[in-house]
DNA sequence: CCGATTAGTAGCAAATTGCAACCAATTTGA
DNA sequence: TCAAATTGGTTGCAATTTGCTACTAATCGG
């Protein structure tokens, strides 16, 4: 696996740090796959669809970006994946943008998978609010740069 | 503009049907930017060093798809690019690819842009947490397919 | 009216992606 | 216990996507 010689895109701009790492077609759905128990090569490209070429390589960045690791599964003598603490954070990724496919991408009544705490219960929609309880959004915020 | 004729990655998932419309290397940081005031063809140019061919096409396709619209500037006859309300609701995932990006993507101390709201103060790390009050996690959710 | 800027298009080369076949090692099951 | 199936890839090639460098037509500013 090549070492990090990454150039960014946008180096100061953490939204882009971080497109540059899983701002790709398939990464944010491995991830995805990650965090609902997929955990070998043949799961992860069951569950995506993604080709088998494409996904050893996406497997092989997340792994070398410290979002996947390899261990040895508890059950015998096979490799497994599993997510680092940095991919697990991705978690609010994850869930923003399912949210927003909730909202914008399904037709009024179409059906779709859902997430549900560990009662079953659906999980409400998230609101953003700051410090002062205010909402946030395009219209409250904006960027400074280099902070 | 190629009429609406997605097929999409995995239909029943809100996730990819997310990625599917922004899921690339560019979309994100053409909305990004469209937050953060760009409203013309030079300006998302100038900002994301884009290929201008792909950004047309960017560009196009995120208005086909609603997530940006064209309109008379207001100041005379030229187009111009802005947000719709579905583009503007996009903001949460922006703000946690952000937000991961400067907790995972950054060494200590190396300087990147920052959002703030209209105080200037810088905004707090957002906490997911459900109804209940319980943090929301990986370890706490799961998907339910096709609710 | 002239030069600069805007908003693209066009053509082509390079890089990425996807498909299908292949392969070695491991696991399963009769 | 031995064959068949499964796992975890790799390889080669074709198709698609991307990026670069012109080029153009319309507008704007002075």
């Amino acid at each position: 696996m090549a070492a990090r010689a990454l150039d960014w895109t946008d180096a100061t701009c953490p939204v882009a740090r971080t497109l540059d790492l899983v701002g790709d077609r398939w990464s944010l759905l491995v991830i995805r796959d990650a965090m609902d128990g997929a955990r070998s090569f043949t799961e992860f490209q069951r569950r995506t669809g993604i080709a088998r070429n494409i996904l050893t390589d996406r497997l092989g960045k997340l792994t070398a970006h410290g979002l996947l690791a390899q261990r040895t599964a508890a059950s015998g003598r096979r490799q497994e994946y599993v997510l680092t603490d940095a991919g697990r954070d991705l978690f609010p990724v994850i869930l923003t943008l399912r949210q927003w496919g909730e909202r914008h991408a399904f037709a009024p009544g179409e059906p779709h998978s859902t997430l549900v705490d560990q009662h079953g219960i659906q999980v409400p929609e998230i609101a953003l609010t700051g410090a002062d309880g205010t909402p946030l959004n395009t219209d409250t915020t904006h960027v400074r740069k280099t902070a």
